[in-house]
DNA sequence: CTGTTAGCGCATTCAG
DNA sequence: CTGAATGCGCTAACAG
């Protein structure tokens, strides 16, 4: 069905060799052989075959990108830093959608181990429970012996002797400068939509703000933290939880900025006003965070970068060398004003 | 280095064949045997070689996708959909990203050719000139040489008799009920912030716009269409121009959601209201049009679903039977309400 | 400069 | 039920 080599050089009246030294160019040939060739590879529209070569070099030239879901666009934007450096670096990147599942998460680590990929990146939050660890651990040393190189982009690695690149964000540094600003501006009652519980990203976030926070002279009340899944649905049940829970608030910060959307929605249609009755802030910066009204309030994180950083690292030959660590940065805009007498007021009604 | 089916079965004291069987599962094994190869294969953690296998296959079940730009909610919608019926189809998809530029899309089939890749799925707008055209057929023939299956989503075929399925949406439909929406209204002066010229997506979506438009007894003003190129920047940079030219309008509509939030932000930015002073759509639907303030009224296209079909259709076997389009529906929010005469005035002045 | 040979890892004949 | 042999398409020695 398809043209291989050996019909190229039947076709000009050469040995296989020679095409293969006329494609590779990394070989003498005659001038009048190497035209005949490139005429034949022309006439017979020939393509190499990817696969025969892999099956030589013992590795492919593939980068695997294993995250939750490509339609988020925290996971967006680092697919295009991914995906910008790998066409620079001539490679093809194979994205897997886990769904947060860790199973299917297994099951591509699997197909890309049998693809031979030269680079896998695990994108975002992971399970925090032993057995997983244990799991991904095993396949981090079968990723290992094949030669592959591993880089966790915004994950912290199964176990502490991981032979892997890591590319993380500030988030303490952010969650800082996040708590400072609402702090300051004379809050004091503030809830917390975190991410699901039992995943990395999700619990160090919690964290970080929860210290972040208590450093500013505040601590976070168990009472006023609802957990969602990241996803903006959840920021909307999580909001209204809080609010039939008659708890009383003059902030709700957001582990992500899908949810701190999702929030306001909860708290509008409440009616509640944003930020005169209730201030919001998220994380990330996603784009739509500056299309809202009003604007979000929310830690930038250099997602893009992230993307180009991760697969620079895995190419960088020192590999394994200290953990990237990505500054994030504080993004005002209007979702976050002082508490007012009157929402105070109407907080306690 | 890595691990082989012969040192499997080496370990198992079998033949590297019955390796093979015992892995593939189509043949008669007897029990005894299989447990000491499947002990061999989890001792040696081996798995099994991709490309060997698609050497012998002469396809690889790869699943190409080329898009413009991953981080993009519209392309992150219809990946979405591929992807997730590509997992349960057991097939791994190899997104890459052009950026919109044709040469490095070539590029990418012409990678996608060298894998093997069992499916093309080309995504979204393609340039208009004659000899795009001319040389994607040829891609096209190469492709169906080498026994892909190419899908088109969201995009028309380079020449009347290119053999490849298509998934797009009544764009028409979508039009008509946007515009007897906003013409109903009574707006009549209405701007149109366009996709980029020479490509079909922009072209397609102007042209059924002006044509529903005339059907609700509005034309479209030559002097009233500024062109941006689908990203939010240009939606803003596009309201600028026309702001500046001192054109008076009383409804922007745009080719795309990610335009209309720019536009938005422009008008804004002018001191103009959404919606009081003016009305503003989109196209799409994506996730941001019910966040912002006002909710953007807009043209619902079922992204997701787009891509699933892509993918059913390329393993449907009837591959080229007449083209899927999939209904598109209008969703009115608040962007648009019916112009005022302060607003009339405002615009005279 | 060019041809011949061998083998990458696997699945599939064909024989036992 | 199992083993030996063959070849998928290509490149890297090794000879000429």
């Amino acid at each position: 069905m398809a043209v291989t080599l050996t019909d190229v050089a039947a076709r000009a009246g050469v040995s296989p060799a020679t095409v293969s030294r006329v494609l590779n160019g990394n070989y003498p040939v005659a001038d009048a052989t190497r035209r005949r060739v490139e005429k034949a590879v022309r006439d017979l529209d020939y393509v190499v075959n990817a696969h025969a070569r892999a099956l030589l070099h013992a590795t492919s030239g593939l980068v695997g990108v294993i995250l939750n879901d490509i339609a988020d666009p925290f996971f967006g934007a680092i697919a295009r830093g991914i995906q910008a450096t790998a066409a620079e670096m001539r490679r093809l990147v194979v994205l897997c959608s886990s769904s947060a599942d860790s199973s299917s998460e297994f099951a591509y680590i699997e197909v890309l181990r049998r693809q031979r990929a030269e680079v896998v990146i695990l994108v975002g939050a992971a399970p925090e429970d032993a057995a997983y660890r244990r799991e991904m651990a095993g396949h981090v040393r079968g990723l290992r012996a094949q030669g592959a190189r591993l880089v966790l982009c915004g994950r912290p690695a199964p176990n502490p002797h991981t032979a892997a690149a890591s590319v993380s964000f500030d988030d303490l540094g952010g969650a800082r400068a996040l708590a400072s600003h609402v702090v300051s501006l004379g809050h004091s009652a503030v809830a917390y939509v975190a991410g699901p519980e039992g995943r990395t990203t999700g619990t160090q976030r919690r964290l970080v703000f929860a210290k972040a926070l208590s450093e500013c002279g505040v601590s976070l009340d168990p009472a006023l933290v609802v957990a969602g899944d990241f996803s903006r649905q959840s920021g909307v049940d999580a909001v209204r939880r809080l609010l039939a829970s008659g708890a009383s608030f003059t902030a709700v910060c957001c582990a992500n900025d899908l949810m701190a959307l999702g929030a306001m929605a909860a708290l509008r249609e409440a009616g509640l006003r944003v930020p005169e009755d209730v201030s919001v802030t998220g994380v990330d910066d996603v784009p739509s965070a500056q299309d809202v009204t009003p604007g979000l309030t929310t830690v930038r994180l250099p997602l893009e970068e992230a993307g180009r950083r991760s697969l620079a690292l895995a190419f960088s030959g020192h590999d394994f060398g200290s953990p990237v660590v990505l500054p994030t940065e504080l993004v005002v805009r209007s979702s976050v004003v002082a508490p007012s007498a009157a929402s105070a007021r109407r907080k306690l009604a």
